[in-house]
RNA sequence: GGUCGGUUGGCCGAGUGGCUAGGCAGUGGUCUGCAAAACCAUGUACGGCGGUUCGAAUCCGCCACCGACCUCCA
């Protein structure tokens, strides 16, 4: 069985063998949010794509040091100098301290996330609480002669440095076409070239998130931190760095190019980047209304939702397509996913309680095998998605009788429904338990079904139609199964 | 305009040079007093045109369309 995990390296455009750099450890790091508003579906994805590879490095036996960034220190709504930065604006607009936007978004992103049930990263910095490495790393960066200073502010020289390494080579860029391609912007007029990014901001006198730095009071630029930040808590040379695709330029080349300049050398062994989130077709835009946040996909609240879509049925919605396609989302869509995922969650549940025989009719081995299989290959979670449901069929077959299971292959299936479904792919019930319900309700419930049972007994239909058909109108579904009825709270 | 990626059955979404992806919906069946639920079974597919090949939806070329990035974005 072959028990090497492959990922797929945007530098290499390849998968390879995933191999680390220390043995059984593993450091990696993915850019977060810039918190200046709520979480939307964009934010979802890459944070379940690498909550994935979290789980499955640990379910690895890996010890996993996982930074995942909180962006929040304002920077430009453009690349000129003239922008408003983000955070200040909305502060601006909310009548709030930077920081208390900062802090009312951090702690709704952590809330979503949960609610998805991502794992809380092993580090979450921010870039606000490393202004410190940040100035350092400017420094080291001047010092080996890839910066300049203008103006207050601290450039990097994409032109030398173009020179002396390769500018471009994660996202495929050539020098060249940048120079054709770049706009014109306000501001440049202090750069020496287009090409050229901000290491380190001058602070505008009207700019409110602002720090003392040997340059004058500014603000780190947007790239810096990811470089400092990835350093501090990974060292000079990791193995994962990840983010969305929208990210690979300028924003990781940039990283690519500050960590060269810094360190001398590149920094991450393995680049992996999400594919985006489209709506009904098309891009997720501001400009488009089609952003849906997070809080209104749960409460369906969006314009363009029928109805609220539970946490996990976002989650295994994401999971059922591969991290590097792009994923579309709909009603329609969402409807069949919410399906699916009950039918696994329910025979998830079922496989504890199936009885063991003395021989096995299923194979189970194989079955494992696959799955294993499938997550090695580049985290081919819709893959293992289905292998999991030929497992579906497998344990109803069990169940009706239809098929065996002997002791060891038994405890096999269940501990793999438990560490796929629950601990890899990070799925739980959608409702834990019924929240309005109580001790009391179930009596209730358990009197209604039993004077049901007696109607049904005396072939008292409508009565006993009567009973089903009114709870049903409360919300509350019967279902008559061989061993007598059951009750669900339907939403 | 440049770079990169995509185009799969009613919908979503994998994968592969010849052998069923999977889910949802549909259809048939089991169960049921009826129904729902549950379970079982099941079909039409690989953008267009050429080429390579014994054989391509899978490789190559051209075309069309879509998308991403090139500017803040996950």
């Amino acid at each position: 069985m072959d028990k090497k995990l492959y990922l797929y390296n945007t530098l290499s455009r390849k998968k390879e063998e995933f191999k680390p750099i220390n043995p059984g450890r593993v450091g990696m790091y993915v850019c977060g949010p810039t918190v200046y508003g709520d979480a939307h579906l964009g934010h979802g994805r890459p944070a379940i794509t690498f909550d994935l590879l979290f789980r499955y490095l640990q379910h690895l036996d890996y010890k996993v040091r996982y930074v995942r960034n909180i962006t929040d220190v304002g920077h430009l709504t453009d690349d000129g100098d003239q922008g408003e930065d983000k955070i200040g604006k909305k502060a601006k607009l909310e009548q709030l301290e930077p920081m208390e936007v900062v802090q009312r978004y951090k702690l709704r992103y952590q809330r979503n996330m949960s609610q998805l049930n991502v794992l809380s990263p092993s580090i979450e910095p921010t870039a606000s609480g490393h202004i410190i490495e940040q100035i350092e790393t400017i420094k080291a960066i001047l010092d080996a002669g890839y910066a300049y200073e203008s103006r207050g502010s601290v450039y990097f020289d994409v032109e030398k440095y173009a020179k002396d390494h390769d500018y471009g080579k994660l996202s495929g860029r050539k020098i060249e076409d940048l120079y054709s391609t770049t706009r014109e912007l306000d501001g440049q007029q202090e750069k020496r070239s287009s090409l050229d990014f901000a290491l380190w901001k001058n602070a505008s006198p009207e700019h409110i998130m602002r720090w003392p730095s040997p340059w004058g009071d500014g603000f780190p630029g947007w790239h810096t931190e990811c470089t400092a930040m990835s350093c501090k808590y990974l060292g000079s040379q990791f193995d994962i760095h990840g983010g969305g695709m929208d990210l690979l330029f300028p924003h990781h080349e940039a990283e690519i190019a500050q960590s060269v300049a810094a360190h001398g050398h590149e920094t991450v062994n393995y680049w992996m980047h999400n594919n985006l989130v489209t709506i009904n077709g098309q891009k997720m835009g501001k400009s488009l209304g089609n952003f849906i946040n997070l809080d209104e996909l749960f409460e369906g609240t969006h314009k363009l939702l029928e109805r609220p879509y539970g946490p996990m049925t976002i989650r295994f919605f994401i999971l059922q397509a591969h991290y590097r396609s792009p994923l579309d989302f709909s009603n329609e869509a969402l409807q069949a996913a919410e399906k699916g995922m009950d039918r696994l969650m329910k025979a998830t549940a079922l496989v504890s309680a199936l009885k063991a025989s003395d021989e096995s009719t299923v194979d189970v081995s194989s079955l494992q095998e696959k799955c294993y299989a499938a997550m090695n290959d580049d985290l081919n979670s819709p893959i293992l998605i289905a292998h999991l449901f030929d497992g579906v069929k497998m344990i109803n077959s069990i169940n009706d009788g239809k098929a065996s299971i002997n002791a060891a292959d038994l405890k096999i299936l269940q501990d793999l429904y438990q560490q796929f479904v629950y601990d890899i792919l990070g799925l739980q019930g959608e409702q834990q338990s019924n929240e309005s319900s109580s001790d009391a309700m179930d009596d209730v419930m358990q009197l209604l079904l039993t004077l049901r049972q007696d109607a049904k007994t005396n072939k008292d239909w409508s009565t006993a139609d009567k009973i089903r058909d009114e709870l049903k109108a409360m919300g509350i579904e019967v279902k008559d199964t061989k061993d007598g009825a059951t009750w669900e709270l339907k939403n």
